[in-house]
DNA sequence: ACGCGTAACGAGAATCGTTTTCATTCTCGG
DNA sequence: CCGAGAATGAAAACGATTCTCGTTACGCGT
């Protein structure tokens, strides 16, 4: 999605929560934009030096309940965000045990529509309603290996 | 695997760590196995009133440690712990985004062989070393629904 | 059996990522 | 242009987890 599409929508969704798209949301945005992947809150405040910590975690759970943006967990002691998927595309994380850094990859169609079909069968066995799942790999990245 | 497998199981691999199989961790490892899904360290202490907080806490790192035990995170406050895989069966897990409670789920083998010949391949595609994955749904509970 | 050295324990203190407070600064409708 | 409600930022509070340290229990050699 073009930036200028990005901002158009996550401005669209804070609208629909009588949420203001203020600079300091906006320049969130940005910079997650500009990301390759989930980051840390430290990372966002070293990204953008204007950023003051209370505020990027208060938009960060704004941004998040407005659906802009997912809260990452991987394991390791920082929690990282990402834009919501449907400003991006669907996509799983390569996480390093080593590094904690974390990555993007996709998975074909076929796949995807197959996992699907038996999520929505396995959470239907289970008298549970699914609205998002997680997958996610472990292991060592290039760099730490 | 029956209850005293599990026991014999974690023994060897404590021992294979120089580590002890002491009482307190026994009784940690008995409460996993008698809890249908992950549980937080407030469930384990509940459980078993015998145990003392900053025990557990070490022990469960311990348990980890030597593959006896896998820590869970779910996206709210608690870290969860359950048995590690090869002491009970592989599976998945259906996450309530409303109450926090974890329940188990299986996929049939086939799914389960078309997801790793599919995880192995994206991992490898990016310079990356898979040694496991994490394959978590989210939604609504039966009793939250 | 008896000690000794070391591992494990338990209660409380410390840590540190995250959340909250509160006074100040913006922003938008009237 | 004003005023009410939002949003901000710095600092304090919070709380799950980890660490400290004195005590207790275990395993091993004698």
């Amino acid at each position: 999605m073009a930036e200028a599409d990005v901002n158009e929508e996550v401005a669209a969704l804070l609208r629909r929560a009588d949420q203001r798209y203020t600079t300091g949301r906006r320049r969130v945005v940005d910079v997650l934009e500009h990301s390759g992947g989930p980051i840390t809150i430290t990372q966002i405040l070293a990204a953008d030096e204007s950023l003051s910590q209370s505020s990027v975690y208060r938009n960060l759970t704004i941004l998040e309940e407005v659906g802009a943006v997912t809260r990452i967990v991987t394991g390791d002691d920082f929690t990282r965000y990402e834009l919501a998927e449907h400003l991006t595309e669907h996509h799983h994380h390569l996480i390093c045990s080593d590094c904690g850094e974390v990555t993007d990859f996709s998975l074909d169609d076929s796949t995807e529509s197959m996992l699907d079909s038996a999520f929505h069968q396995a959470a239907k066995a289970n008298g549970f309603t699914a609205t998002a799942h997680r997958l996610d790999l472990f292991g060592t990245c290039g760099n730490c290996a």
